[in-house]
DNA sequence: GCAACGTCTTTCGTATACAGTAAACGCGAC
DNA sequence: GTCGCGTTTACTGTATACGAAAGACGTTGC
């Protein structure tokens, strides 16, 4: 039985652990379950029509993920993320920034880059509809897809679990900065089309220190 | 067979999800499990004594950490590593050892450089010992005490999968490397004892470096 | 009134049972 | 001999059942 790819209609069948995992992000991200609450298995899974098997094996993604923490007889809690927290997430962010965008100008394609412009250009236009929401959630997406096209495969698996930390703590921020990004954005897809490796790690690197402030910003108000 | 009770007093509880992660980790680093090679939850669950359930959670971080590959419903599969992805490790593990090394500058405590020179006199030891495995042991145990130092709870969670891996595909060749790794060691806690982050950044990056270099000549001899 | 002890409830950890699906195999037709 | 179809098998995905441990709470003794 070597190595055999199977890509059948079946193959994208959706594990109930998946939806459940999907839901219960939505539902922290979106601020349903707010940090420090207490979420048991048996609610969950009641909250979820489904037995608690599925949500356990959610539960042990989502604390990987660093949205919850699990204490071993006592159930699992919504983590309350701190100043030191956020600010960590946003080294690691630069890191994994910076190598993805040096990866990406040296391995991108013609349609790549065509790819990256369209994100570029829906975000012009949701933000001439001042659709915020709408352009943060593309930013993210050229972020991943930014990190697709740099190939390597820890750091799509990573920067995702980072995102939507990212997403979760900022998500009003986030959108609020959104405007500003996209310049920055483009910025950062010129280099990576020119193929100039240190100019897109600048790029990166200034742009994920702008959202930094901002975000360390918007702490201090809360 | 489920008569066993808690040999140990409360405190902490080993669950056997972790055991049996810690087991199938062994064995598959040891090539007991060798690449491709198809695992199914029964044949564990037998193997290891338990029932499918800690099987089957410990696959699911087994799968996160990039050891196993799971097809729907098809099963679990080793991971078989090629050139680009054993690369692609590298390229994670040089951002994420620079970024932990300025931290550890920045951060260090008198404790902490103490701990890790106590590390590299043990290394030193076991290098006169020609105990290579030895050696091997204590330099994983030197970055992750690194880690550790930075204060970066991300960075300390994703290395320690990280590290499993670079140990898994080059278990052999890092033995032998390791007492030319020995003198690159001293570089990086003599340059976090002094708080110059450039100096230690530098010291981790031409560290990776040397090791992806090696690591890579052995891919080579394969 | 306060503290210590015993019970009690809640919740996890593990095992077992059941259903659904995809691959494997064998049989028959051409 | 090979191709196609039906059966069979084996594995995953999910649900349920049971036991153990830790905290909550009331009770009792001082």
């Amino acid at each position: 039985m070597a190595g055999h790819t199977r890509d059948t209609i079946g193959g994208q069948h959706q594990a109930l652990r998946d939806q459940v995992l999907v839901a219960l992000r939505q539902r922290i991200v979106n601020g349903d379950y707010p940090p420090g609450e207490r979420l048991t298995e048996d609610r969950l899974a009641e909250d979820f029509g489904v037995s608690r098997n599925p949500v356990r094996e959610a539960l042990l993604v989502m604390q990987a993920e660093g949205f919850v923490n699990v204490v071993p007889r006592h159930g699992a809690f919504v983590a309350l993320p701190d100043a030191s927290t956020i600010g960590d997430l946003f080294s690691m962010r630069e890191q994994l920034e910076t190598l993805a965008a040096r990866l990406a100008a040296e391995r991108a394609t013609v349609a790549d880059v065509a790819d990256l412009r369209s994100l570029l250009d829906a975000a012009r236009e949701a933000t001439e509809r001042v659709d915020l929401s709408r352009v943060a959630e593309l930013n993210s997406e050229l972020h991943m897809r930014v990190i697709a096209v740099s190939g390597n495969k820890w750091l799509a698996s990573i920067a995702t679990s980072l995102y939507l930390q990212v997403q979760w703590v900022f998500r009003i921020g986030a959108a609020h900065r959104a405007p500003h990004s996209w310049i920055e954005h483009i910025r950062l897809v010129d280099a990576i089309e020119a193929g100039d490796r240190d100019e897109a790690e600048k790029a990166a690197r200034s742009h994920v220190h702008a959202a930094s402030t901002a975000a360390l910003g918007n702490v201090e108000q809360g």
